[in-house]
DNA sequence: GTGGAACCTGAAGTCAACTTCATGTCAAGG
DNA sequence: CCTTGACATGAAGTTGACTTCAGGTTCCAC
């Protein structure tokens, strides 16, 4: 960290648990910017930390990177976000996290009237064919976060 | 289909709906086996049915092959699998399931805890540290499912 | 006995989200 | 000034779970 109050991508790295190779890629992929040095480095603002905070917050729910840069997008270009750009994104994240427990719960609803029952058919078993599960809750895809990795925690 | 009750890889894709590539690269992995013609084309048996419905599930619930690969690799060799084989094997989900509807809900409840704050800050926000809460539940590693898929449905 | 759908194989491609590599440049403490 | 750790780049590799491709073979209803 120097003086005038710009980071590294070591400092960033470090602050924000990503690694420099993926903030390198996310900067590729438009979700963060960074200033450059006279040599070429990279020189990020303080505020690129609460943006990697609202990406791994959202990678967390579930959204692909994809939906991440197109929620960003939505942020409004100049200014820092205020709480209620982040109240108004993440209010869909909670419908969307209410969605997924909703199906892993008819998931398991299945699941325990087939245990035992050993019925495990193509055609009857619900946790064979999701799709039913989801169609006759009238919901179109539904999507469940990736894994949540351990990885990112003190170190 | 044929007399003789062995079905081609045609009649498995469509009443597994997995594709016959699919098919073939669960052969290759060891999840399913089939018999072969004189002209080496494959034939399967009846049975192979219900073991694509156990995958299917499996899957469903957010195993990876690889475990699903371990778990049919735990039914007795010679005989058919009984319904008390599938239910052994479809228990363990249960608590997997609990386990990720778990996780979610720490989730949920940390989401609403923050809406409106506008907290998202790297350190204290429990969005933002999905392994505190995990931690502080006393769990180890957390798994949730991949995406249900929609494209299996009827065609 | 034949036409064509269905089948075969190994190799390569796909996708997301990164990481790793090879090779070369920058920055700052001593 | 010089060393050396941090940084730069583009290209290629990784993983899981498949799909697609190219080029040939089999099956079986007519």
């Amino acid at each position: 960290m120097r003086a005038d109050d710009l980071l590294t991508v070591g400092d960033v790295a470090h602050r924000s648990g990503f690694a420099v190779s993926a903030l390198r890629f996310y900067e590729r992929e438009g979700l963060i910017t960074a200033t450059r040095t006279s040599g070429g480095q990279r020189r990020y603002e303080r505020s690129v930390l609460r943006r990697l905070a609202f990406v791994r917050a959202a990678r967390n729910i579930g959204l692909s990177l994809e939906e991440v840069r197109q929620a960003l997008d939505t942020l409004p270009g100049g200014r820092t976000p205020t709480k209620a750009d982040w109240a108004r994104l993440s209010k869909a994240w909670s419908a969307r996290l209410d969605e997924q427990i909703r199906a892993l719960r008819a998931l398991r609803e299945g699941l325990d009237s087939c245990i035992g029952c050993g019925c495990l058919s193509l055609r009857r078993c619900a946790i064979s064919n999701p799709s039913d599960v989801a169609a006759t809750r009238g919901v179109g895809a539904v999507y469940l976060p990736r894994p949540l990795t351990e990885e990112h925690g003190r170190h």
